[in-house]
DNA sequence: GACTGATGTAGAACGTGTTACAAGTCTAGA
DNA sequence: TCTAGACTTGTAACACGTTCTACATCAGTC
């Protein structure tokens, strides 16, 4: 693999559908069968069976054009996590999480999201080791996965799907929150840790800073 | 690039050099010889010019014996920043770490070790990359590398080089400090967080930690 | 309807990690 | 010293991410 150097692409204008929105319809609905198709393969063989060619076969497309959509497999596999994510911050705005505390809360969300991920090992394990991987050209992409889950997280800190102003110190708290959860994911994926384990350390980490 | 399977490798027996002790004079040689090479190609062009076939050339040793000390090039580089990391623990096994408060004993370790690899961002960058790409195959080295984190760790909060028992939270914030700075390591890495960023996010992790 | 530029397609080609193989070299033990 | 087996070498081959090229298609403009 190659990671793509400091240098932006010169390529020959925007690309025809970096962003989720924008382009004919024929373009979005392209942007979401290579999508479909990438999370498909990742889920059935993770990491290594997301192959450029096979993602661009499953989704009916070019090699080429695949690439002119998203130009790195990072890319496509950091759009792909983007848009899982997006949809949970969708989904947590409809109602307040459960629970009496900002600990029981957060805890809440956040093992109802790693316990989704557990069930899918192998796609988990393509997302989290793209994430990663990643380089700095995937900036926007990474921006936006970490955006969805500092809401997520501030949404069940204060209980109510508009959560107010966050303080600083409040943000610096969930950042950590968010270090702890990625780091545990990554030694569940790798093997290093277990549920439990997974579970356990982020409730120290949450305990721990909100007291 | 292509990770190792969840089987290990069916080798013929133990590799020949796989620990750094052990082997004869020649192949501890040859081991070091392979590190030194990584490190230095490493330092010069990151994570993308440590080309295998380029460790081999400087190394001096074919390309299939490169392969036979490290079944790949993650464990390639992880062993080298495993190799760095012993270093550091040994230097502070020597004396005791400066600073009134467990705060700035740790502040002080991390920042000192933190300033040391952003003076050389391009062998951050491929070991950084390296650690946190590591898949099941590489538990070791990456053992290796959170055990040298942890006992340094460790022993500034004490403040002594012969940190005693620590106790299971103690354990436990030491845990998410690594994360934390693991997390703050990447982000600088892949510009996403300045140098400024990144003692930040330590200092408030570690303020929230041991309050 | 014909032209034009952007977009898409099919497939070859290239670079680098990894594996395979045949032949040379070194080492321990008879 | 001789031999068996492990180790090393040099080189070719393979896989997959990525790039490139030639051509087809489609949308908008005249």
């Amino acid at each position: 693999m190659t990671s793509v150097s400091t240098e932006p692409r010169d390529t020959d204008g925007p690309s025809p559908a970096t962003a989720p929105t924008g382009g004919s319809a024929a373009q979005r609905e392209r942007r979401r069968r290579i999508l479909d198709a990438t999370i498909s393969l990742a889920a059935e063989g993770g990491f290594d069976a997301v192959q450029m060619r096979a993602v661009a076969e499953q989704a009916e497309v070019a090699l080429g054009t695949l690439y002119r959509y998203f130009p790195s497999k990072i890319h496509l596999l950091v759009s792909a996590l983007a848009r899982e994510f997006t949809k949970d911050v969708d989904r947590s705005a409809i109602r307040a999480t459960p629970g009496e505390t900002a600990h029981e809360r957060i805890m809440y969300v956040l093992n109802r999201r790693t316990r989704a991920l557990q069930k899918q090992p192998k796609l988990t394990e393509a997302l989290v080791r793209a994430f990663m991987f990643a380089d700095q050209s995937v900036t926007g992409e990474i921006h936006e996965v970490g955006t969805s889950l500092t809401t997520v997280i501030a949404r069940a800190m204060h209980g109510t799907p508009d959560h107010g102003e966050v303080t600083e110190e409040e943000a610096a708290i969930i950042r950590i929150i968010s270090d702890v959860w990625l780091s545990a994911l990554i030694s569940w994926v790798t093997g290093r840790m277990d549920e439990k384990d997974v579970e356990k350390s982020i409730d120290v980490a949450v305990r721990l800073l909100l007291r």
